[in-house]
DNA sequence: GCCGTTTTCGGCCCGACTGTTTTCAGTCG
């Protein structure tokens, strides 16, 4: 748990305190509590070893309740909040747009769950609600349905631990086993966890335990943290047909045609006369398609782009990021603070700016060779253009341009500002490119197609976000443009841990059949700063 | 629940945007 994962806990338990009508200044209180511990510049252990007191806006009774989090993990009286609303409730949360004035108008009316939100709808008794009407009714009933479509997935990192731990339990009894479906293809979101299992039916029930349902024929169902749960059974000499059949993807495998029965992937495909496709790669959009010769992997990679510190709303200091990186074996490291416009998220001006610049140049002549790259994630604006004036754009080693307010233009205006940011000379790389937020909010509608053209064009490189909750641009698109875009990986970490994210960026990257040499991290700085001196002309 | 005095209660927040209002409430990053 870190500092954002317990201010989370005290802003949802505010939500829920203002949806079951308790007192607003108290509500108001964790609110305040949450900020002041984001803002925090000490490192959590620090703030806990000092019993979270003295900080402005969190009191004696607060400092206790978060020490007490910080230690057990425990939050009895959120639990107890939850426990107050009426089932199904607390998923309308999860609806882009709804707030907790509006649940609490919702829950009243007796409008408590997504199905019953979305039949409101339809039916126009939302719009005639106070505080709604047509257009907020609209959007809340489209973006029910997208959670209530989320609602059963989760994040490939879930998905990868939920069935890591299925694994180790079947280890654990003795039954060997693999992970396979979409988890082991690497899909960005996952609505169950697929295994493949070396044994017998009553082995392999006995060892899953309480997560067992049932048999058929040679799969056993099951349920594991709330997701379905499916476990192949495979004897020696159809181990690799079945390994195949279990990770998919369907489409793909129906393509292959007849699978012969062979006790390896490798002998499957050889008997097929195919070479062997990484589990990655076999998604329907790879039927027909070879992976690069050689894929990328995460040591190819010499430069960490897309971090960020407290100088906006990252949670270490810049050396403490910088130290990461030098340890995690990268040669440069891209700083990338919010811009100026990004209030929210103690977005930069101009003088911090030149605060930020001159303390990198003290750390490099510190840490050479390693070497600090002044960057900066210049919010687009919504005409287009960027966060700062040339002058100081001109300062920056290198600038990332990305979405982060108007998401719903219409197509055809986001597609001009998009386009517009592409032409501006500053702009090197265009940063999360959709917005989207996986499992919680769509990204921006936008012409791809002529987007992506004009950047393959004009040398403006796109990220490839490897944010769990965003993986955008999507690998799907970066595979039609493999060829004629180039890509940079970035965490768009905010914290140590998160330079980790990086190894999920490699994925979408493998996924998407970029050739290495395409991804720019894998470049010396000084290559990637001439390509963006290049470009400024 | 927190804070800061006007010292033990009374007032309280970050700013932009959107849609619903008819002057502002609710949401979000």
């Amino acid at each position: 748990m870190n500092k954002k994962d317990l201010a989370a806990l005290l802003k949802r338990a505010a939500d829920l305190m203002e949806v079951l009508g308790e007192g607003e200044f108290r509500v108001l209180a964790y609110r305040r509590a949450a900020r002041a511990l984001e803002a925090a510049a000490e490192p959590l252990e620090l703030l806990a070893e000092r019993g979270f007191k003295g900080l402005r806006g969190v009191g004696p009774t607060l400092a206790r309740l978060l020490a007490e989090i910080h230690e057990t993990g425990a939050f009895p009286y959120l639990e107890e909040l939850e426990g107050r609303l009426p089932a199904g409730a607390l998923e309308l949360f999860s609806v882009q747009g709804l707030g907790p004035k509006r649940i609490r108008r919702l829950l009243e009316e007796g409008i408590t769950s997504l199905e019953a939100l979305i039949e409101a709808g339809e039916t126009g008794r939302l719009a005639a609600l106070p505080g709604f009407g047509k257009k907020s009714a609209e959007k809340a009933v489209a973006a029910a349905r997208f959670a209530l479509k989320s609602a059963r997935r989760v994040l490939l990192p879930v998905g990868l631990e939920v069935a890591g731990i299925v694994v180790a339990d079947l280890e654990a009894a003795g039954v060997p086993a693999v992970l396979a479906g979409s988890v082991r293809r690497g899909l960005e979101t996952v609505g169950g966890v697929d295994l493949v299992a070396r044994g017998e039916a009553p082995a392999v029930l006995e060892a899953l335990g309480v997560h067992a349902l049932g048999q058929e024929g040679e799969v056993i169902h099951g349920r594991v943290e709330g997701m379905p749960l499916k476990v192949f059974l495979a004897g020696e000499e159809d181990f690799g047909t079945v390994l195949v059949r279990a990770t998919g993807s369907r489409e793909y495998v129906e393509a292959l045609g007849p699978l012969p029965e062979a006790a390896s992937e490798e002998a499957v495909f050889a008997a097929l006369g195919r070479p062997l496709p990484p589990p990655y790669f076999r998604e329907p959009e790879h039927i027909g398609l070879l992976p690069p010769g050689r894929p990328l992997f995460r040591e190819d990679l010499k430069g960490l782009l897309h971090v960020h510190t407290t100088y906006s709303d990252g949670a270490e200091p810049l050396l403490a990021m910088a130290q990461a990186a030098i340890a995690a074996g990268y040669r440069y490291m891209l700083v990338t603070d919010h811009s100026q416009s990004a209030a929210y998220a103690g977005g930069l001006s101009p003088e911090a700016v030149r605060r930020q610049w001159a303390e990198i140049e003290a750390l490099n002549a510190e840490l050479a060779p390693f070497r600090i790259l002044k960057g900066v994630e210049s919010d687009i604006l919504k005409d287009g253009s960027l966060d700062y004036p040339e002058a100081i754009l001109a300062g920056f080693d290198l600038v990332i341009g990305s979405l982060h307010s108007h998401l719903d233009l219409p197509e055809a205006e986001q597609t001009e500002r998009l386009l517009k940011a592409i032409e501006n000379p500053y702009l090197a790389i265009l940063g999360h490119p959709s917005g989207r937020l996986l499992l919680r909010r769509e990204g921006a509608r936008v012409d791809w197609e002529a987007v992506l053209k004009a950047a393959a064009e004009a040398g403006v490189i796109i990220e490839l976000n490897a944010s769990p909750a965003r993986l955008d641009l999507d690998w799907r698109l970066a595979l039609r443009f493999r060829e004629r875009l180039f890509f940079s990986i970035g965490p768009d970490a905010h914290s140590r841990e998160m330079l980790d994210f990086v190894e999920l960026g490699v994925l979408a990257a493998n996924k998407a059949g970029i050739p290495p040499e395409r991804v720019v991290n894998t470049w010396d700085a000084a290559d990637l700063l001439a390509h963006v001196r290049a470009r400024r002309g």
